[in-house]
DNA sequence: CTGTTAGCGCCTTCAT
DNA sequence: ATGAAGGCGCTAACAG
C-alpha cells in the first residue's frame, strides 16, 4: 500500500539536515524563523525539507518547547445546534491561533475523572462546559493545573468565566407574555441541571416579582426520551393550568409544541410557548417559535481565545464576561405574524451550508 | 491562583520514583502493566503517583511508544445534525479504545493542506468525510501517509473507504413519489458536491429509467444564503414545473417546503416534497417530512473502529463497506397522516437530551 | 524483580 | 551564521 517511496515517510529533522548538508539545528532555525540564517542555507533547507514532505513531529515539538500547541475541549454531548455551533466557534478560532483541538465528549464516558486527566496531558489548556454533567471538581484535578475557561457555568474564585445573557432576556421574554396578557405562566426545565437554565429560570421569576405576583415552581420533571411529549400530555389531561410555557429551551418548546397542537390545542390561542436558542426548526414551525438567539458560536470563539491569552501568559479576566443575547419574536407568543416572512440572519453565523451529506 | 502545593504541577515520573522510593523504570512498569513488578513496590509507586496526581505526559509517551494514541477526524463544517451526530459516534467509539480525538474543520482554513498536516502529525490516522470541500489529494501529501478511512467518499485504491446506502433509498423514494401518480420529479442539489448527493442523484435516475422516463437533471444552483427559499421563489414564479421534489438534504427540503406554504402552495397536495437525513425537524414540521434515515452515528463510530484497526495493524479491507438506510414515511410525500403520530426512534440514536445548552 | 542506560525527534544554549 | 551537545519526559532493552 505504501506509495512515497521513503519521501516523507518517517522525514526526521535529521534526514532534512542530511538532504541540506546542514546541522539539524540549521534546520530547526530556518524552519522556526528562530535567528537569522544565510540566505544560502535558508534555500537548502527549504528545498530539502519540502522534497521530504517534512513536518515535525508534534510529540517531539512538544516535549521540547513544553507546549502542546493544542487546545482541549470538554462538551456534555453534541445534541442539538448548540454544542455544534460552540465547537465550531471554538475550533475556527483556535485554528486562527495555530492551535489544534481535541475534543471530549462527557456523554457516555464511565471515567470522566480519567478522561479529563488524559486530556489534559495533550492540550495546553481546555475551556469546559458549565454543565450538571461535568463535575468542576474533576476538571480542577487536572494534571498541572491548566489554564481553564469555564463556558456557562457558574462564576468561581480563581477560574476563568464566560457566558451568554439569560436573567435579562428571560425576564424581558417573560414581560413580554405579561404584556399579551397571559397571566399564568409555566416554565419548563429544570434550573438544576445548568447555569443556564437556573438564571433563566430568575429572569422568569423577577418578571413575575416586577408585577407583584408569585412565580409558579418550575415544572422540573426526569427528562427521559420524550420529555416534551410526555409534559404537553400532562398538560392535555389538564394536570396544569397556564397560558404560557417558558421553555429552558426550544427542542423542548417545540416538541411540546407539537403534541399540543396535535392534541387539539391553539398555539398561541389557548397557550402561548416560547423556548430558547433560536434552533432551524424555530424558524419552519407554524406557528414561528417566540425565542432568544444566543451567539453561541461567537461564545465558543471567546473560549478559544481567552484560553490562548492565558496559555501565553495572560493573567485571567477577572470579571465574568457575559456576551449579549437577543429575543426574538414570532408568532408563538402571540404575536401576529409578519406581513412577509423576513430570514433573521444570526449576525455571527455564517450561511447555513445547505448541502448536506 | 495556584491551588495544589507542586503535587501535580509537574509531577514527573522523576519525581514519583523519588517520592516511592524507587528507579523511574519501575514507576513506568507498574503504570503500564508491561513487566511483573513485587506487590511491595507496586505499592509504593501507586501510593505515590496517587498522591502527586500524576499522569505521564503524552508528548514524552508518543515520542517514546511511536504512537500519538489519538485519532484525527476531518469534517467539511459542522452544520445540521449530520456531523454532529458523525462526530459524536466518532468519539465514542474512539475513546473506547482510549484514543484522544482531534477535530479539523475544513471550513474557513485558508490553508487546508497546511492544517492537514499539521494535524498528521499528532495522531496515528485520520477519517476524513468525502465531500468537495477536502480534496483527497491534500489528505494523501499527509505525513508518513498514515492510516486514512474515507467516509462517504469516492472510492480510491488504497484508501479504505466506508458509507451509508444512497443509491437504492434514493430509488425506492423515487419509486414511491411515482406511486402516489406523481410524474415530473425534479431532483434538487449539486451532485458534484458530494458523492452522497451524487449517488441519490443516480438513484433517483434510475427510478426513472425503470418506468422509461427520462430523468430531469439536477436542479442546481449556487448554494447560497437561503438557498431553498430562493429556489422556492423561482418554483413559484412558474421557472420550473413539477409534481414532486427530491431534495438532496432535508435542510433544503424544509426550506423549500416553507417558502412554498408561504406562497400558497399546498403540500403534498399541489407538490410532494421528500428530503434527507431525517433531522428532527422532519418531525415536527407539518405535513412531517418523507425522507431516508441514515445511520450516521454508527458511521462514526465504525470510522474510529476501522481506523483503530488498521493503526493497531490490521490491513484495510478491500471493500467499501456501505450501511443501511431507511426510507421514513411521514406526510409530504402524498401518504395520509398516521391516525396517531408515533415517535420514530433511530435505533443508534440514544434518547435526545432535552435540556438545552 | 529492579536499576541503568540509551534513545524517541526536536529545540536551544553555548561555543566557534 | 553555524555546528555540537544537552535535555524535554518517558519507554524499553539490557544487565545485574
Amino acid at each position: 500500500m505504501a506509495t512515497a517511496q521513503g519521501s516523507g515517510q518517517g522525514a526526521t529533522i535529521y534526514s532534512v539536515a542530511e538532504l541540506a548538508g546542514v546541522s539539524i539545528a540549521s534546520v530547526s532555525r530556518v524552519l522556526q524563523g528562530s535567528t537569522a540564517v544565510s540566505e544560502k542555507t535558508r534555500a537548502k533547507v527549504l528545498a530539502a525539507a519540502e522534497q521530504l514532505n517534512y513536518v515535525p513531529l508534534a510529540a517531539a515539538r512538544s516535549l521540547a518547547v513544553r507546549q502542546h500547541e493544542a487546545h482541549g475541549l470538554v462538551l456534555p454531548e453534541l445534541a442539538g445546534p448548540y454544542y455544534a455551533e460552540l465547537l465550531l466557534g471554538f475550533e475556527s478560532r483556535a485554528a486562527e491561533y495555530g492551535q489544534s483541538v481535541v475534543l471530549l465528549l462527557a456523554q457516555g464516558k464511565t471515567d470522566l475523572a480519567r478522561a479529563l486527566r488524559q486530556l489534559a496531558t495533550r492540550v495546553d489548556g481546555l475551556a469546559v462546559l458549565g454543565s450538571a454533567a461535568i463535575p468542576v471538581e474533576a476538571v480542577a484535578s487536572v494534571r498541572g493545573n491548566k489554564p481553564v475557561i469555564l463556558i456557562a457555568g457558574d462564576e468561581r474564585p480563581g477560574v476563568e468565566a464566560i457566558g451568554a445573557e439569560n436573567v435579562h432576556s428571560a425576564q424581558e421574554l417573560t414581560a413580554h407574555l405579561f404584556e399579551h396578557g397571559r397571566e399564568h405562566l409555566l416554565f419548563v426545565g429544570d434550573p438544576d441541571v445548568s447555569p443556564d437554565v437556573r438564571d433563566r429560570y430568575r429572569g422568569f421569576a423577577k418578571a413575575h416579582e416586577a408585577r407583584g405576583l408569585e412565580p409558579a415552581a418550575p415544572v422540573r420533571f426526569a427528562f427521559k426520551e420524550s420529555a416534551g411529549a410526555a409534559f404537553a400530555e400532562r398538560l392535555l389531561a389538564g394536570e396544569f393550568s397556564a397560558d404560557a410555557l417558558v421553555c429552558a429551551n426550544d427542542e423542548l418548546a417545540l416538541s411540546i409544541l407539537h403534541r399540543l397542537q396535535d392534541g387539539g390545542v391553539d398555539v398561541p390561542g389557548d397557550l402561548a410557548v416560547v423556548g430558547w436558542d433560536d434552533v432551524m426548526t424555530a424558524r419552519y414551525v407554524r406557528p414561528g417559535l417566540t425565542t432568544v438567539r444566543q451567539p453561541v458560536q461567537e461564545l465558543g470563539a471567546l473560549a478559544a481565545e481567552r484560553l490562548h491569552q492565558r496559555v501565553t501568559g495572560a493573567a485571567p479576566h477577572e470579571q465574568l464576561t457575559v456576551l449579549p443575547t437577543a429575543v426574538v419574536i414570532r408568532e408563538s407568543c402571540g404575536c401576529r405574524p409578519a406581513a412577509r416572512h423576513t430570514p433573521l440572519q444570526p449576525s455571527t453565523v455564517p450561511a447555513p451550508a445547505p448541502q448536506g451529506k
